[in-house]
This record gives structure tokens, C-alpha cells and sequence, in this order.
DNA sequence: CCAGACGTTGTT
DNA sequence: GTCTGG
DNA sequence: CCAGACGTTGTT
DNA sequence: GTCTGG
């Protein structure tokens, strides 16, 4: 197996708001998370949950999140930056994604996700594990991860909320996911990676199948069912599912963005 | 008891 | 908030 | 995730 | 090497 690196670290979510609401049965609430297609932690990202409205009656909403959760608890909303994976193993238990496995699942909705794959290049020898022989300078390759049936990957997630100081709210700014005093932010759930997917790194999100979405987002269902379900999920996981290929390694740096970064490669 | 952490990945 | 380490 | 920075003083 | 910013 090829050596690698990375696993859900950076996204496209080039995908029409409108067309996604329809075709998830979200009422959508509108903000600009369209069209990107490199989207790194701590950016806007859209998630969907089923949540009580006003009158306590079950609704499906498209909403903005920033992606890496941050408890209600943390001082520091920079918590978040290295929460922005969950690994399905712990999540469960861990203090930081306890809560929100109980009670606020969410999915992530993408056109897909990227993956770096690293191999060492001109490392024959001349090394030990303490000294690395030099010219063994890893060369990344970016992956784009796509479903293999719909221009749409469903991602399994957790959200949280969290109360803004006035400091804080000021500091978001026009934040879509700071709205109304309240921080929203979400995590992708990670496990083991299968069949394909592992010859670019032995970690991959956590796919749903649009039944096991459903399933995943109701919230009569508690931490006991939810680990339950994510189980078969993972079990059942086909990685014919997912289909890939390389894409410009302009893709590396965030401040690139548009169609051009997934031109199929020369 | 209080203080401090609370996360993931990869690498050697 | 809640658990672990000292 | 990758790219890029990596500092101090004083002041409000 | 390690942290921050995007």
C-alpha cells in the first residue's frame, strides 16, 4: 500500500443550494456555500438535520455549519480547528463529541472530498528509522473522492451549538454559521478505509447510503442506537460506491478555487 | 480535593 | 460539562 | 487538509 | 518542529 497521508481534510461543495434542499427534502436555509471547490476546516459548510421547529414538529433543514465542532464548553472557538474529524471509534465517548453523538447528528452533504496520497521519492536506502536517508522529500498527490452514482457524497457527521460572547459574535463577522448569537459547527465522522480507497490512505469518512441517512439523522434516536447504526454502516459500506482520481495539485493551496482545480488530469 | 484536558493525522 | 491525573 | 509563518514593545 | 490561517 502506497504511504499516504491526509483522509477528510478538505472539500468540494460545488453543488446548487436549491437542488440539493430538493433533492434532500430540506427546507433550505440560504448562504453561500455553493460552488466551492476547495473547502478547508474551519470554512462554511452545509449540513443537514432534523430538527424540532418552533411548534416541536420534526423538520429537515439545509443549514450553514463551520466545519470543526466546538463544544458548548470550550473557552476557545479555536477548539474546533482540530475537531474537524471524528473518529467513529470514540466518538461515542470522547468529551468533545459525546453530546453531540447522542443528540445532534447531522449529514454533510459534497460533491466530494480530497485526499493527498504521499509516497516517498528517491529514498533508496542511505537511511535508518532515526535518520531518514535525504532525498526521500514525499510527493503528494490530491485525489478527488466522488460517489459513483450522483454528483452528491453523504458524509456522516456531528453538529453542536455554542453561544457567542459579544466579542466573538463581532469577530465572525458576516459568518453564516455565527448567526443570531450562536455558533454552529459540525464534524465528519472517520473510520478504517476500504477496498480502493485505502491504496490512497488507510482512513475515509464515514459514506452514507440515502436510507442510512434517514436513519442517521432521526433524533428520537439516542447514543446506544446511533453507535448501533453507525456499525452496520461502516459494515456495510461498498467501496464501489466511491469512485476517484487525481486532480491539479493547485488544489494544495486554499486560496484556489474553481472548476479548473478538477479538470481531469493530462 | 483542584488543575487541566477535552482532537486527528502521520511519523519514526 | 465531565473525566483524568496529581 | 495544505501553505506559510515562526517577533517585540507599548498603547488604548 | 509546530502552530496559525485559509
Amino acid at each position: 500500500m502506497a504511504g499516504s497521508v491526509g483522509m477528510c481534510g478538505r472539500l468540494n461543495t460545488s453543488l446548487d443550494p436549491a437542488d440539493l434542499a430538493d433533492e434532500l427534502g430540506a427546507s433550505l436555509v440560504p448562504h453561500a456555500f455553493s460552488e466551492r471547490y476547495n473547502v478547508p476546516p474551519g470554512s462554511t459548510i452545509p449540513i443537514l438535520v432534523d430538527r424540532p421547529d418552533a411548534g416541536g414538529v420534526i423538520e429537515r433543514r439545509l443549514e450553514p455549519a463551520r466545519w470543526g465542532l466546538v463544544p458548548g464548553w470550550a473557552k476557545d472557538l479555536r477548539a474546533g480547528f482540530r475537531a474537524f474529524n471524528a473518529r467513529a471509534e470514540t466518538a461515542a465517548v470522547k468529551p468533545t463529541f459525546r453530546a453531540a453523538f447522542g443528540a445532534r447528528r447531522c449529514v454533510v452533504p459534497v460533491r466530494g472530498y480530497y485526499e493527498w496520497e504521499v509516497r516517498a521519492t528517491g529514498s533508496t536506502g542511505g537511511g535508518t528509522a532515526d535518520a531518514p536517508g535525504r532525498g526521500s522529500t514525499p510527493e503528494k498527490t490530491p485525489w478527488l473522492m466522488e460517489s459513483a452514482a450522483h454528483p452528491l457524497l453523504l458524509m456522516a457527521g456531528l453538529f453542536e451549538f455554542r453561544r457567542l460572547s459579544a466579542e466573538e459574535q463581532e469577530a465572525a463577522g458576516a459568518d453564516p454559521a455565527a448567526a443570531s448569537g450562536w455558533l454552529v459547527s459540525a464534524t465528519v465522522l472517520t473510520t478504517e478505509a476500504r477496498g480502493h480507497l485505502r491504496e490512497v490512505h488507510d482512513r475515509m469518512p464515514v459514506m452514507l447510503t440515502r436510507t442510512q441517512m434517514d436513519e442517521w439523522l432521526a433524533p428520537e434516536r439516542g447514543s446506544a442506537e446511533g453507535g448501533a447504526l453507525l456499525s452496520a454502516v461502516i459494515a456495510g459500506f461498498d467501496p464501489a460506491a466511491v469512485v476517484r482520481r487525481t486532480v491539479s495539485p493547485a488544489v494544495g493551496n486554499v486560496r484556489n478555487d474553481g472548476p479548473e482545480l478538477v479538470e481531469p488530469q493530462g
